[in-house]
RNA sequence: GGCCCUAUCGUCUAACGGUUAGGACGAAGCCUUCUCAAGGCUCAAAUCAGAGUUCGAUUCUCUGUAGGGUCACCA
């Protein structure tokens, strides 16, 4: 019987959710599903100085809305002082740690803090991902484990969580990695098992270096605030450090849960490439439904536009299509708002007469178009009306001058669309208007 | 600097020791076209260097070089 495989994320709440984070909770998520076993989820949230409340509502919120994951109560390493405490308290009397007198070099430094007793032995772990590594802990000294037996210090916190929490695979970041024989030490001191180990490469920014703080746009709520979707992040961020070797790009979270392997993580770092992402966010918005493109163009579009007269979400609804094409994420469509692409839709366009070349061709199109019937009245079928025409008189001296009446624009969607959102009876309204 | 990790197009990456070193993003060009997008097609672009093993190295070994991570009484 194999024993069930848990895994684990244990974030600390010194930050918004970190794009590196996801990706590390992700894969966790994959290896824990796929073989039928759970991620833990637990606050390393014992640095008050930079803790907020606000960053713990990130997190937690965020594990519910990418993994659903409903959580009420998490553990928090701040609220398990005391078990830390016997933890410590029996190394000690095993003769595995001692309280050492210091003399404190630097200001805020204690005079007596709790170190591990170091038996200075060669420690070798095999990585899922890297392979064979072996380090000789000697240079590690007999390291602080403890202030005081109120103040546990983050190696034995994580030792101690991981024992208890049954944590059977640590995968975290490669940053980790001159963390885990330091930890192995406390566990064979604590006589705790040896979990698998598997350290993922780092997301990098452009400069090579690890993403962070200083870098562009690192929290994951900042990607959802520009309208990246959620199921293009994940699906992104799942490709950064792993494929599954064939040329597909396009994972759902539930083909990722099953595709996913472990031994195929490079073991090099990769650049976050936002063209990248801005690409397969496109493909996933070309994929979204009428009722969520029209939500997500909604909570994107701007008040200034939600404001004109003329507006309605009817009318709006005819513009997704246009949005759909043209936007890779949702922020672009405040861009489109600034420089008026919704405007004229909602009100009459306004623009310099003498934009128009020639209004030679007008009447004509508003007589052609007066022939449409109303029901008939759609891109496809308009055009087929004015092809011919525009075609024999000069496409630009026809169909440039209509879509300006239309749109009071250079630069616009096609004029038989805009006729079709329009309607007959605006459309040829606006023609007449351009005449005068 | 010590320790640890890594090394294929600009970027993400594929390639039982035998391939014209493949794909994607981006760039460029062309087509489509009334504009802007979208779409279609084409093209450029890489095995860090040097030894060794081998009939044959992107692939295995060593050295060098480069890059990164980490060296708290933070997590």
């Amino acid at each position: 019987m194999k024993d069930k495989i848990v895994t684990r994320f244990p974030p600390s709440p010194t930050g918004l959710l970190h794009i590196g984070s996801l990706r590390t909770a992700l894969f966790n998520y994959y290896y824990a599903k796929q073989n039928g076993g759970e991620m833990t989820f637990r606050l390393e949230d014992t640095n008050r100085e930079k803790w907020k409340k606000e960053y713990e509502e990130n997190i937690i919120e965020s594990m519910d809305f990418f993994f659903g994951m409903k959580i009420a109560a998490p553990m928090k390493a701040s609220e398990r002082g005391e078990i830390y405490k016997k933890y410590i308290l029996k190394l000690v009397e095993d003769g595995k740690a001692y309280v050492s007198k210091e003399e404190p070099a630097e200001e805020g430094k204690r005079s007596e803090v709790i170190r591990f007793k170091n038996p200075n032995s060669k420690i070798k772990f095999n990585d899922l991902i890297l392979g064979d590594i072996e380090v000789d802990t000697t240079d590690l000294g007999d390291f602080v484990i403890a202030k005081d037996l109120d103040h546990v210090l983050y190696h034995p916190q994580v030792v101690i969580d991981d024992f208890e929490t049954g944590v059977t695979h640590v995968i975290r970041g490669q940053d980790h990695i001159t963390n885990t024989p330091r930890q192995i030490l406390i566990q064979e001191a604590m006589g705790a098992p040896r979990p698998f180990y598997a350290h993922i490469p780092l997301i990098l920014a452009p400069d090579r270096t690890k993403l962070s703080k200083r870098h562009e746009a690192t929290s994951v709520s900042e990607y959802l605030a520009q309208g990246y979707l959620p199921e293009a992040l994940i699906n992104f961020l799942s490709l950064i450090g792993w494929n599954p070797g064939d040329e597909r790009e396009i994972f759902s979270i539930g083909e990722l849960i099953t595709e996913f392997r472990l031994e195929k993580v490079h073991k090099n770092g990769a650049i976050f490439d936002v063209q990248k992402l801005n690409w397969m966010n496109k493909e996933y918005v070309k994929r979204l439904s009428e009722p969520k493109l029209l939500e997500y163009s909604l909570k994107f579009l701007p008040d200034t536009v939600k404001g004109i007269s003329g507006f309605s979400v009817e009318t709006f609804k005819k513009l997704l299509p246009i949005i759909q094409d043209r936007i890779s994420k949702f922020s672009e469509i405040e861009e489109m708002a600034a420089s008026g692409d919704f405007d004229y839709f909602f009100g009459k366009p306004i623009y310099d007469p003498g934009m128009i070349k020639t209004k030679e061709f007008i009447p004509d199109l508003i007589s052609i178009i007066g022939q449409i019937r109303e029901e008939n009245f759609n891109a496809p079928a308009i055009k087929l009306k004015i092809w011919d025409f525009a075609t024999e008189k000069g496409r630009g001296s026809v169909l440039g001058p209509m879509r300006i009446a239309l749109s009071g624009k250079e630069k616009s969607p096609d004029p038989f669309t805009l006729a079709e959102i329009l309607g007959k009876g605006e459309t040829i309204a606006r023609l007449r208007a351009a005449i005068t």
